[in-house]
DNA sequence: CCATAAAATTTGTAGGATGATTGGGATATA
DNA sequence: TATATCCCAATCATCCTACAAATTTTATGG
């Protein structure tokens, strides 16, 4: 039996092992890789295929070329890098919507077949934010936060909707952290937060889906307020 | 005042110029593009700058060479194309999850806000479906069923939700196909869809959402055994 | 120490040369 | 005629060298 041609070109092969470097962050977010003649000899290829495999991966966003400076890394995944070009088209509020139809789907799942460990996890980080409200540390508030949130979307079990909806927390990370930061609202988010937890626990997915609903009309509120302002 | 210096870099220039005519249809799915040395003419560039911004576009998945036969255009949305790459690694089951959460946040939305001009939309494609449903034509049932979900995420007004949506319809549009060739339900179809409408034209979401929500159970139900067969 | 100029580094663009693969046309043969 | 084979032109793949443009680093003069 002849194989099929399913040699793959040089240059997707260069391109798919610096994709592979920058998704185990061995080239870290920000860092600048070697400069094209070093690459060149690592790879073994030519300066042109080299570059074509660059070229590549910054028209993907992963890469950011400067001219007499160098290459950096700019985000570690393409889904992640292709959804942040589309959202910059949308408005914040339309990805918003779309992000918490995400997690309404997942904490519904969730209740639905979360294990014991799931629960431990989510009991965890809201003791974490708890502890962190506390102590008035916002930003140890906002990530335990996010992980609160994240980890629910984890225990639904759905890889395709984890992947969805953890690049669109990481694109809004920003928006998010400075609206929290002009409108910390920890003890209502507190009890929403054990509510949904409880939902889960119990196994009440309609329960859950309006926990994470009610999140949602406040959060759409807020920010059209803020806005307004 | 100095302009900053928005001067792109001349592969990028050509990579928009060809991601718009792929964009605006003027290269077709499947189409070959001119040859290299014509482009270079065309674009004025070199053959290294084409070539690059050819290269992006084909790692972006909206292109494909071939050696000694020529270049063709492969898909006409970036973001289509890195789901697409993704959902491959994802199970067809947990795609259909996602992308009716998507239909169900959309359905509530569109109760909330649809215009006369949707209920309008809605309703052709529930005749024709109809229609094709009474003349036994399973491709226009197909078509219009669709057509129908199509348009109740449009008239949630919200573009990203209706972009993705639309992408992950394409991309299980052949596999909904050969399963709705399989287990054609065309009265049960019906039935829910005509409940739907009437719950958007009601401006009931919570009958609007569980209609949706029941059509997900029966897929689901169908094609977890569909799959153990 | 600082400002400025020169040098080195690094990416951007151009053009040419050769190899590899494909597709189609010409040719030969049954 | 039909079919199989060979050959060739078209096309992309890779490599090479050269120079331009932008940035960073180093050297220099005060």
């Amino acid at each position: 039996m002849i194989r099929k041609t399913n040699r793959k070109s040089l240059v997707e092969q260069v391109a798919e092992q610096m994709e592979h470097l920058i998704e185990q962050r061995e080239w870290k977010v920000g860092e600048k890789l070697p400069p094209e003649m070093e690459l060149m000899e690592e790879f073994d290829v030519s300066r042109n295929t080299l570059r074509e495999a660059i070229r590549a991966l910054v028209h993907a966003g992963l890469l950011e070329t400067k001219q007499g400076s160098g290459t950096i890394v700019r985000s570690t995944s393409v889904l992640g890098a292709a959804l942040e070009r589309h959202i910059k088209k949308s408005t914040m509020l339309e990805t918003l919507e779309v992000r918490l139809a995400l997690e309404k789907q997942a904490a519904q799942m969730a209740a639905e077949q979360r294990t014991e460990a799931d629960l431990a996890m989510i009991k965890t980080y809201i003791d974490r934010s708890k502890n962190a409200s506390v102590n008035q540390d916002l930003d140890q508030f906002i990530a335990s936060d996010i992980q609160f949130h994240k980890t629910i979307v984890q225990a639904s079990g759905n890889q395709l909707l984890v992947d969805l909806y953890e690049h669109m927390t990481d694109i809004l990370y920003s928006f998010v952290h400075d609206f929290m930061v002009m409108k910390p609202s920890f003890p209502l988010e507190q009890e929403v937060h054990l509510g949904l937890f409880e939902a889960i626990q119990k196994q009440d997915e309609n329960s859950a889906a309006s926990y994470v609903e009610h999140d949602m009309e406040v959060l759409k509120e807020n920010i059209i307020t803020m806005m307004e302002e």
